[in-house]
DNA sequence: CTTCCACCGGAACCGTGGGAAA
DNA sequence: TTTCCCACGGTTCCGGTGGAAG
């Protein structure tokens, strides 16, 4: 018989969605946000929140932290990840379903207008905050502009990239001019090591990881947070698992480079059969001319023997690609060529 | 200078799947 | 049930771009 010797005492506190009661670090963005969403309370229309800055600055955690508040003053909030629900349809109809609206649609049959319709009307009698996680993934831009023609309606618009709004339909950006652009920046160091000791006091047992190796993940995760805590966890787990009753040296040096796979080869999981090909070909080939890909895909599926898809439907795929940043495309026209990043 | 070539990407279109009204 | 409606993913069509070849 084993003992069983436990290192995680909470594991959500490692899950990404996790919001920390006290979030430290980002008071002047909390503030700011606050003061933005502050005639919410008062039923008057909130300013518009644009949010920018690299992974794991907390961009996402800091919105939810602020949102959260509202709910005690019956503000309802709708977090919308871009990347899962990008059409203007799925937008909308993820906004009904958290505003309550019973929906007997469940997805097919009903035109977007008419969600459009509901959600105005709805709005009419209450406030809300929408919040668009990874904005730049949408594939039509109109929702944008239905939102911000709807009267008690606050976006949080987030995204990695500070000018995604530059080629806005002129109409958003207008409406947008008066937004509030908040940047976050990346985490220093010693802010990344006190943000798992944090974690690490409320998900972990004490006293089984040193400070220093808290320092030492914090040190070689070039201030992203998600990956530093993803790693955090991934340690834990093994040293979990292990029996350990501690955490160990060697479990932070495996948990380093895992933690950094782990977000790409999610985002190559999702990908579908075509564009996995794709994907391996660009992998294995450097710098590949497009006509070269589309032949070796072709053969590809020729030995699968299975149905190729047509040349247009390739570039989307590629464009795609590219957009989950697992290839680079780069030079023009005759020059493309497509490869897999660094590192 | 004109034609050709390889590639890009917008727009319209089409088949499919599934809810809703008739 | 049948008929209609609609989102969605993929396809078809095509104009544009810019160096190379004639």
């Amino acid at each position: 018989m084993y003992e069983d010797i436990p290192v995680i005492r909470n594991h959500e506190v490692f899950a990404d969605d996790f919001i920390p009661a006290q979030l430290n670090h980002r008071d002047g963005q909390i503030k700011s946000l606050r003061d933005d969403l502050k005639p919410l309370i008062d039923k008057e229309q909130g300013r518009h929140v644009f949010i920018y800055g690299p992974p794991g600055t907390g961009k996402t955690c800091t919105s939810m932290y602020v949102t959260g508040e509202l709910k005690s003053e019956s503000i309802p909030s709708v977090y919308i990840n871009c990347w899962e629900t990008h059409s203007r349809f799925k937008v909308l109809y993820k906004v009904l379903e958290v505003l309550g609206l019973k929906l007997s649609i469940h997805n097919k049959g009903t035109a977007t207008h008419e969600l459009l319709e509901k959600m105005k009307k709805k709005l009419h009698e209450k406030s809300c905050v929408v919040i668009l996680d990874e904005v730049d993934q949408l594939d039509d831009d109109k929702i944008l502009y239905d939102f911000v023609t709807t009267p008690n309606l606050t976006l949080i618009l987030i995204s990695n990239n500070e000018t995604v709004l530059a080629d806005a339909d002129p109409r958003i950006r207008s409406r947008f001019a008066s937004a509030d652009n908040l940047e976050f920046k990346q985490y220093t160091t010693s802010e990344i090591a006190e943000i798992l000791r944090e974690r690490a006091e409320i998900g972990l047992v004490p006293g089984v990881i040193q400070n220093s190796y808290l320092e030492k993940i914090a040190a070689s995760t070039s201030g992203d947070a998600r990956i530093a805590i993803n790693s955090l966890r991934i340690a834990a787990k093994a040293a979990d698992d292990a029996n350990t009753g501690r955490i160990t040296e060697e479990h932070i040096n495996k948990a380093l480079p895992t933690a950094e796979k782990e977000v790409k080869k999610k985002s190559i999981d999702s990908l579908n059969e075509h564009q996995q090909i794709i994907y391996k070909i660009i992998k294995s080939t450097s710098d590949v001319k497009p006509s070269d890909l589309y032949s070796s895909y072709k053969k590809e599926c020729e030995a699968k023997q299975m149905e190729p898809i047509k040349d247009r439907t390739i570039r989307k795929y590629l464009d795609k690609l590219v957009q989950y940043k697992l290839i680079i495309a780069s030079g023009e026209n005759k020059w493309r060529t497509y490869s897999i990043p660094e590192f």
